[in-house]
RNA sequence: GGGCCUAUAGCUCAGUUAGUUAGAGCGCACCCCUGAUAAGGGUGAGGUCUCCUGUGCAAUUCAGGAUAGGCCCA
């Protein structure tokens, strides 16, 4: 007789083999057509509402790992907080407008400064930017990133942009925008300013020169010069923007001298003296030092080449790191002199025009480019006697992102949004302590940020945005920020789009009669810049939020990169905190980036970038997501071959722990053969009390979005105390027994249990597998039909049992000792399976003996041995020996009773009685 | 150059309120099984806790600095 056909074998139909680049998107198909997401809105229907607000990827190229580490992230944390019964709706949105797209468009097509030609390349824009949401939404659904992917929102939609004129207009009524002066960023060869991220640094050649200011006025109180020359040295690598030079800047805490040579005077910061000294060449005495920076303010001294006197002033952007500790300073031609500037009521002299040219401000050089005049200058100076030294260095220059031309910063009238205005920025500073912020760290990088940052420039040279809806009286230049007009031009962008203020004129956008409040002028010409994009992103809190009844103001939750402290999270924080008040989010949780295996980061010039299409062709969707979920994310990420390797490695251990449970349920039905809890075998019952703690810790870690923890747990659950431990045991027990036996039905009963369980855990990470399994069990009972439909897995406080767990501790640690010596015995060849050995057990401890004694009958099967005994001794042992008896043809064991039936000689005793029970004797 | 952050075995992560031989799982090596089988089980070898200096009786753990890397800003 075949007894193999007697015993109750694994049988399934849940392949071993995932294929999921496969076998994924045919799941797809499934919720898609099923309408899962929707399914799911219906279910949570009037439960309290988790809202996590999704910052709008930028619509052009591929995803990237980046990204996909990102929405993954999101498409988690919803999952979970939908299965642990919140209504968590996601709409995802993305960010249409602005540079990257504009300018891969023009690529193609070149711009023509025409209205037509406007809004043609406007028009191809929108395209642009619409595929690529199309390509983009495939992706983000192919990673089972679950939200309503047929209503986005997106930053052209109509809508969106009259949300952004309302909100604009609502600051302009507020009083936070105005109109100013401000040093940008400008290309000269394109004639345009550059957003920040339009700009490059790259590293550059310059002749920085030392040039002497003689010093007029204000001198004597601090240093008398006696009828002798006294000079500022100052240091520079821009030669061009010395006539535009207004002042110098000393820091107020750094200690200057004044150093005699040749019968002149320089004053330069004092540790910068040898050196400056030593590149000039000349010899020198220090006269006086130790003179705080603080006394020179409001010296004057003598432009080297032109008419005018300029002026001592302090500033703390002053370092003594490089040059003299004595700064040029040209207002209207760099951030810092702006700024200290400003303070000291400094015009902001820009005497370049767009071309880069210095006009008619400047008449030794009007007309020539400043690039060009840098030599002149130089000489010029070296003519008048002020030049003191040059020499050629490398430094870190902004350069146009397009062209890789040099930039030069130049003074234009841009739009502002005010962060004093009202105390903005103390009361942003206030509001970010009351955000949760994930890590706590975030907070302080914000804080940081908000405490620094100027104004913000609301105002781009460009047409792909939306524009910005200021109309000027022709007669007297004067602005229209009237709110009934900007309300009217919110009603014209709803209705038609902002490409209505490209294609209609002027008048299309004044209200009938309007008069200019300045001069009462009535014909008016349109404003041709258009929003800084993160103006755009910075709204979504508005046209999302707050017009979606499905969403909440504000949002429980924003989830981005660490770089959007600087973007969304600021920039969405700025308009609210203005507007509401209040911050538009109640937690933020930031990642890290994405970097190689190496730590290095990925660029597509590095050629180390990989898109999210390719991770799931490669490894699937699950495994990708398993690599969101298994890295800790709050610092940066790596992503290697090897690392995926592992995880493809770990996806099989669940998965095949997944399906050696399955196999073994095929005959279970959990609604008939389940057994009370009450008749459980107590290893049962310890499992089910582990499954418990599991499940306990799993909703904490969740809850605290710490998924590589829960990753670890489970996945140690899977191979430690299931596979290697549980599962082992139980082979003996799930095959040799009646299929309907009490032990049989008992395991059965908890391995259900458990394998529902873990794949509720798993469903937010695994979001396929878990749904195949879940599926697989559906065969068994009734189930909701999703496991997203299904509640994340509840502790259960009855299932609770500290003292099996002491109990089990205890097995475990004689069943180590045992291994050991199992594995010694094996080396030395006396056994191969460990059902040829038999183990001794010795105890000293009347409580030990007892434990142990009143489990003898388990132990074989808890050890995987044949025979084990328990004794009482003088001193504790473990030891190990050979099984006695003959090996059971059935189960395998060894036993003295095998050959006592005649009918089946060459099994024993326990198989007959199976044979018996279940009719096969 | 400035701000914020990170640095524990090949990989992903623990951990130490400073205190005897720093943990887990995977991977690797070797062995067993062949009734989870392109599976399963066992044993074992892997770490100067990035480096330097300092404060402690004692530092991987605290402080300072350096190096490498990341984000942001110039």
């Amino acid at each position: 007789m075949e007894y193999g056909k007697t015993l109750n074998l694994p049988n399934t139909s849940f392949a071993m083999k995932a294929n999921l680049p496969l076998r994924e998107p045919a799941q797809l198909a499934v919720w898609e057509e099923e309408k899962l997401y929707h399914k799911i809105r219906e279910k949570r229907a009037g439960a309290e509402k988790f809202v996590l607000h999704d910052g709008p990827p930028y619509a052009n190229g591929d995803i990237h790992v980046g990204t996909v580490l990102n929405k993954v992230l999101k498409d988690m944390v919803v999952k979970y907080k939908t299965m642990s019964g919140y209504d968590s709706p996601y709409i995802p949105g993305w960010d249409c407008h602005g540079m990257p797209i504009e300018h891969k468009v023009a690529e193609k097509h070149k711009v023509e400064n025409t209205k037509e030609g406007v809004i043609k390349f406007r028009k191809a824009c929108r395209d642009y930017a619409l595929k690529y949401v199309d390509i983009q939404r495939e992706q983000f659904k192919r990673l089972g990133i679950l939200g309503d992917w047929e209503h986005p929102y997106l930053t052209l939609d109509h809508g969106y942009e009259a949300t952004i004129i309302s909100t604009f207009s609502r600051l302009v009524k507020e009083g936070y925008i105005y109109k100013g002066l401000r040093p940008v960023l400008w290309c000269i060869n394109h004639r345009t300013a550059l957003a920040d991220a339009e700009v490059e640094y790259e590293d550059d050649k310059a002749s920085a020169i030392f040039v002497s200011f003689e010093i007029t006025e204000g001198l004597k109180t601090i240093f008398d010069p006696k009828g002798a020359k006294a000079y500022f040295l100052i240091w520079t690598t821009t030669p061009w923007t010395i006539p535009a030079n207004l002042a110098v800047a000393l820091n107020p805490k750094l200690e200057y001298s004044v150093i005699k040579t040749d019968g002149i005077y320089y004053i330069l910061a004092g540790n910068l003296a040898e050196s400056v000294a030593g590149k000039a060449g000349f010899k020198y005495e220090t006269v006086k030092s130790g003179i705080k920076g603080s006394v020179f303010e409001g010296v004057k001294y003598r432009h080297p080449f032109m008419e005018k006197d300029g002026v001592a002033i302090l500033g703390e952007h002053v370092t003594d790191e490089d040059g003299t500790g004595v700064v040029h300073t040209a207002p209207g031609h760099g951030e810092d002199d702006f700024i200290v500037g400003k303070k000291y009521g400094l015009p902001a002299f820009c005497p370049v025009d767009a071309s880069g040219a210095y006009t008619e401000e400047v008449p030794l050089f009007k007309g020539k480019k400043v690039f060009a005049a840098n030599p002149e200058v130089v000489a010029l100076l070296k003519e008048k006697g002020a030049l003191v030294h040059t020499e050629e260095v490398g430094h870190s220059y902004p350069h146009c992102w397009r062209c890789h031309k040099p930039v030069i910063f130049r003074t234009t009238e841009q739009w502002f949004m005010s962060v004093e205005h009202g105390e903005l920025r103390s009361k942003m500073l206030q509001m970010v302590k009351n955000v949760g912020w994930h890590p706590a760290s975030a907070e302080n990088r914000m804080s940081g940020m908000l405490s620094g940052r100027p104004d913000w420039c609301l105002s781009r040279q460009r047409y792909w945005g939306v524009p910005l809806p200021i109309l000027y009286c022709e007669d007297c230049s004067e602005p229209v920020t009237d709110g009934a007009t900007l309300d009217h031009i919110s009603a014209v962008f709803a209705r038609e789009g902002s490409d209505a203020w490209f294609e209609k004129e002027a008048p299309g956008f004044v209200l009938p009669g309007y008069k200019c409040k300045k001069c009462g002028g009535s014909s008016f010409k349109k404003d041709m810049n258009v929003f800084d994009v993160w103006f755009d992103a910075g709204n979504s809190h508005y046209a999302v939020l707050k017009k979606n009844s499905s969403l909440e103001w504000p949002a429980s939750l924003y989830l981005e990169g660490s770089d959007q402290h600087r973007g969304w999270f600021q920039l969405s924080l700025l308009p609210s905190a203005a507007l509401e008040g209040r911050p538009p989010f109640k937690s933020v949780l930031t990642h890290g980036y994405v970097v190689d295996g190496e730590g290095k980061k990925m660029s597509k010039s590095l050629g180390n970038l990989v898109t999210g299409e390719e991770a799931c062709k490669k490894y699937g969707a699950d495994i990708t997501r398993m690599w969101v979920a298994a890295s800790d994310y709050m610092n940066d990420i790596r992503y290697s071959e090897e690392i995926l390797a592992r995880l493809q490695d770990a996806y099989r251990k669940l998965r095949n722990t997944a399906r050696y449970l399955l196999s073994n349920l095929y005959d279970f039905n959990p609604e008939k053969d389940s057994l009370p809890y009450a008749k459980l075998t107590e290893l049962d019952r310890y499992m089910l009390h582990r499954k418990n703690e599991v499940v306990k810790e799993a909703g904490e870690l969740y809850g605290r979005y710490e998924f590589f923890k829960f990753y670890q747990l489970i996945y140690n659950f899977c191979v430690v105390d299931l596979s290697s431990f549980y599962l082992d045991i139980l082979k003996d027990r799930l095959y040799v027994h009646a299929p309907s036996s009490q032990l049989r039905r008992s395991a059965q009963t908890a391995m259900y249990e458990i394998l529902k369980d873990i794949a509720g855990m798993l469903a937010p990470v695994l979001v396929y597998t878990s749904e195949e399994i879940w599926q697989e069990l559906r065969k068994l009972s009734t189930l909701p039909g999703s496991v997203h439909l299904s509640d994340f897995p509840v502790y259960r406080p009855e299932l609770k049992s500290p003292d099996l767990a002491e109990k089990f501790g205890r097995i475990i640690g004689v069943r180590a000792e045992a291994l050991k010596l199992l594995e010694d015995f094996r080396n030395k060849k006396e056994i191969g399976h460990p059902y040829e050995a038999s183990v001794a057990l010795v105890f000293s401890e009347e409580k030990d003996f007892a434990l142990f004694k009143g489990l003898e009958k388990e132990l074989p099967g808890l050890l995987i041995v044949s025979q084990v005994s328990v004794e009482k001794g003088v001193k504790p042992s473990v030891s190990v020996g050979k099984a006695s008896g003959k090996k059971c043809e059935r189960c395998w064991n060894w036993s003295g009773t095998v050959g006592a039936d005649l009918q089946h000689p060459g099994l024993c005793g326990r198989c007959v009685e199976v044979l018996k029970e279940t009719k096969q004797y």
